[in-house]
DNA sequence: AAAATATGTCAGCTCTATTGACATATTTCA
DNA sequence: TGAAATATGTCAATAGAGCTGACATATTTT
């Protein structure tokens, strides 16, 4: 008896019925970072560097005397992945390192010019990209887009990016 | 005097000074994507799969039917990246073959019930960050975020990306 | 003085992607 | 019909970017 009645009470909602995926944003994303990393790596690929190369460049044009840790942090790679790169960058007079006047374990990391200018030829690569997409779109689609990307990041991680401070 | 003139007028716009790169956009589609990835991850390591073969089962289970050479340029990769991938989805039976009905040199690649329930484990799992992100959105966020990221794709690239038919 | 921290480095491994060359089956075209 | 084009598969070699684990050095903290 009491079985029928649990029975009856569950049928209308059978399980808790996953939503539909949104295949449209799962796709969307997926080609709008494919497309927009794309314009990156090819001008790279002139410098002889790679992705890592730019992700590290541009974290340290943006904050610079940034640590080694926080940097880590930041990219969430292991030290030993970023050494590769930072060594090219450091070797090639890209970035610089100076040790911490606080703490001088650590080795703080500036562009140099030549890293200034070719943060900047990426970066604004890349807004070109942004600013033809927002041409065709209403007044507040930048702010949406940045509200909405933010939303998708890692709660938790939010904090940690840095330049809040 | 022609000089001066010139040389005045040019005086309020000295170059046509490129505008401001759009860090904000730049950095928070790095991290939105990064932790979007990083759900699937996570969870195609218990599999032993990697990024690779959850786009191959993604787009074979969204377009079932689909060519080997419409796969290839729908990810953008060369044949020999994606037959490593593609093999191991074969033998594990996450997907299937068939001789194309029409042309018979194809080898059209459908899901298995196998591939089914994984591409479907995996698109529930992003969409529930999408979902969280939403949430705290107001009411048209999805749409906004479908257009801008769909007006960030190569303009190029839209029509070959093959549902439109 | 001992412990913790920041960084660097070595060795070895995985995954994803690349290019180039070549083979086979099938379809299309002159 | 015979040649050319197409769809796919496969072999070999290579690169880029990431990983783990172990260990060394300098510096700071306790």
């Amino acid at each position: 008896m009491a079985e029928i009645l649990e029975r009856q009470a569950k049928k209308p909602t059978p399980e808790p019925a996953a939503p539909e995926p949104m295949f449209d944003l799962i796709e969307l994303l997926f080609f709008a970072y494919r497309d927009f990393i794309g314009d990156a790596d090819r001008l790279l690929t002139r410098y002889n560097f790679g992705r890592a190369h730019h992700r590290v460049l541009y974290f340290v044009e943006r904050r610079p005397g940034l640590s080694v840790a926080e940097l880590l942090d930041l990219l969430k790679i292991t030290k030993q992945s970023l050494s590769r790169v930072l060594k090219d960058l450091l070797d090639q007079n890209y970035i610089e390192q100076r040790p911490g006047l606080l703490d001088r374990r650590q080795r703080l990391m500036y562009p140099t010019a030549r890293g200034k200018a070719l943060a900047l030829e990426l970066a604004q690569l890349q807004s070109r990209r942004f600013a033809r997409a927002l041409a065709g779109l209403p007044e507040g689609a930048r702010a949406q887009a940045a509200s909405f990307l933010a939303a998708v990041r890692d709660p938790a991680a939010k904090d940690a990016s840095g330049d809040a401070r």
